[in-house]
DNA sequence: GCTTGGCACTCATGCCAGGAGAGTGCTAAA
DNA sequence: TTTAGCACTCTCCTGGCATGAGTGCCAAGC
């Protein structure tokens, strides 16, 4: 679908005085704002046009046009001129990301910055530590009879625990021994190839292996099962979306809210953006989610040491400023995958002293 | 202030059903639905009483009457009989809890479970570990050049973690022996106790000191500082409150919902609560906090092995069912008190036999 | 053939009046 | 002290009406 260069700059102006107040925009005020000279009657004209296309409707005769989904995707799609940020911002949110070292607060702190410049909801996918991270420490610890604590460090800094139940009572000595072997043989290893290795282990083990071994392996397997199912989306600024009028019906803002609890199908739809590099858009039902029918959804994967290994973006009504969010969006994402990168980098650098 | 008889029972079944649908109670359903075989018009004479004590008050001339918050406590100080939660209830509770075992997530189970029982807010504040918790190891991690991951592990099988920043690079070895040095010195004593002893360790230690120890007792500082700003209140549930159309008005609800995020009140509060055992009821305005004015907030403390460490509740309009919340929150803080404690009680045996 | 002014038309909004319904307060009688 | 009765008040709903915004269409103009 092709328009002509004045429909084209007609449909542009609309979506853009919409997204400013949020009120379907007539032919007057149109034809007032553009910089074309043309009369409200050829304005109507225009917009009929539009209409017939799927890319303008009114909410009723006498009022003005509102963009449907399809005008909101031509505008982004083709008319967009994404406004760079202010590099007085991007200094602002890179002081930001440095007063935090630990990944668990970089996310967090992400999560929250997009909210706050956007005025939106910001959501954080956790990275993807099972491809990518690697081992770097165990500790086995007892709580009380039967309940070991197990605490995973990654290289990148992560830290999970986990308490698991045993199948006897064991010393302290054994633990660290236990933990040692670990130590020893594992890190620097990929999680992924760890828990390969265990199954093997697991299955050539039986009886002529030490119990102590043995009970290792099982307990770290525990711990490393444990670490897929953790929920890994950060969500805040929610109740800026209690802002806009057009999510103002309580049922719709519950739907959404229970979906930020849910975080299923956020997560879904996050992953299913993650193959593609770059910014990514989802108008209202294009996301495929009924709570997110009304919404806007922009993402953008990032990365540490060039491997993609999350996504974040925002959430926000249909209406939502794409120029300026686009680049914000993508700035974080850029300063995160920095900030995670280089609190790896430097391990990287001291390793290779070894 | 004391009533009649029959003005308490009238003001009871007001009440009672005033919770139950939340309209405005007239004088005839009451003439019915009370037991009392009265006109309406007597009813109304004693409204008028009620009304002239400040016990209810009606919206308009011609609405039926709603309690006020005066009457909501002479409610549930004089005339509340609480209803003990079915034991099957209780039961399903208590599977709820016992799977799980790491604190964390029996706060966080506790919260959820008040939540959906309710069907409000749940709200659990996290254990004051600073006055209660003990040390039991802690270890310090390289990440990078100058950068330390330190993980502590208190008795009760909590870990925290945070990167700190150091004054020159550390082998390994060093980093374990600092650990170590700890590890025999502190275990099993009260984190509070560490703080105020390395406070004069680095006040005497100076320069005979081996530097790896002043190390040592630097990073722990930090790291024991930065525990006690951690943010330690769990919301669940929030969304729940949107179905109260009291409480539909979207303004009210984004101060309520800015209150949950922030949390500052909500810790103030339960903090002033904490002292007194038992549960505590605040209705409306009685929390002292313009986001709470609408709503009441019932609370209890939980305990491990006997002393007060946190604080659990709900949040809901005024108009709550306080005879079964009671009882649930009530129940609710016995139960995390007990999975709390049975993961210490087991430790306490084990450390007697060292 | 595109543009435009004019005009009839539609629809949301706000305002006012009127009727129904719910519930009260007051008074006088039981 | 209780109750029936009655006037009164207030909300809510409805219909009517004017207003204003904006459209669609048509015919005239460039």
């Amino acid at each position: 679908m092709s328009l002509n260069a004045r429909a084209e700059v007609l449909l542009k102006t609309l979506i853009e005085r919409y997204i400013a107040d949020g009120q379907p925009v007539g032919s007057r005020v149109l034809a007032r704002q553009t910089g074309i000279d043309l009369s409200p009657a050829t304005i109507r004209n225009v917009m009929a046009d539009l209409e017939e296309l799927g890319l303008v409707s009114s909410p009723h005769t006498s009022a003005g046009r509102i963009p449907t989904e399809l005008g909101y995707r031509m505008f982004v799609d083709t008319m967009l001129r994404v406004k760079p940020l202010d590099m007085s911002e991007v200094h602002k949110l890179e002081q930001e990301f440095l007063s935090h070292q630990n990944p668990q607060q970089l996310i967090e702190s992400a999560s929250h910055v997009l909210s706050e410049i956007c005025k939106l909801t910001g959501i954080v996918m956790a990275p993807r530590r099972e491809e990518q991270a690697t081992f770097r420490q165990i500790d086995f610890i007892n709580l009380s009879s039967r309940r070991i604590l197990v605490i995973l460090v990654t290289q990148d800094g992560q830290v999970h625990n986990r308490v698991i139940a045993a199948d006897r009572d064991y010393s302290s000595a054994e633990l660290v021994q236990a933990a040692n072997y670990f130590n020893e043989t594992y890190t620097g290893d990929y999680l992924s190839d760890v828990k390969h290795a265990l199954l093997k282990e697991i299955q050539q083990a039986s009886d002529d292996m030490q119990r102590i071994m043995n009970l290792a392996v099982n307990m770290a397997q525990q711990a490393f099962n444990a670490e897929e199912e953790t929920d890994d989306l950060v969500v805040s600024g929610e109740s800026n979306l209690m802002d806009f009028p057009e999510l103002g019906d309580v049922r719709k803002l519950r739907k959404l809210f229970d979906a930020f609890t849910t975080k299923r199908d956020l997560l879904h739809l996050l992953d299913r953006s993650m193959r593609a590099g770059g910014v990514k858009i989802f108008i209202g039902s294009e996301s495929g989610y009924d709570a997110l029918s009304e919404c806007s959804v922009v993402t953008a994967p990032y990365q540490v040491d060039g491997q993609i290994v999350g996504m974040l973006g925002v959430i926000g009504p249909t209406r939502i400023p794409y120029e300026q969010v686009i680049s914000i969006v993508d700035i974080t994402a850029r300063l995160l995958s920095g900030a995670l990168s280089s609190s790896e980098r430097p391990h990287r650098l001291e390793s290779s002293e070894h």
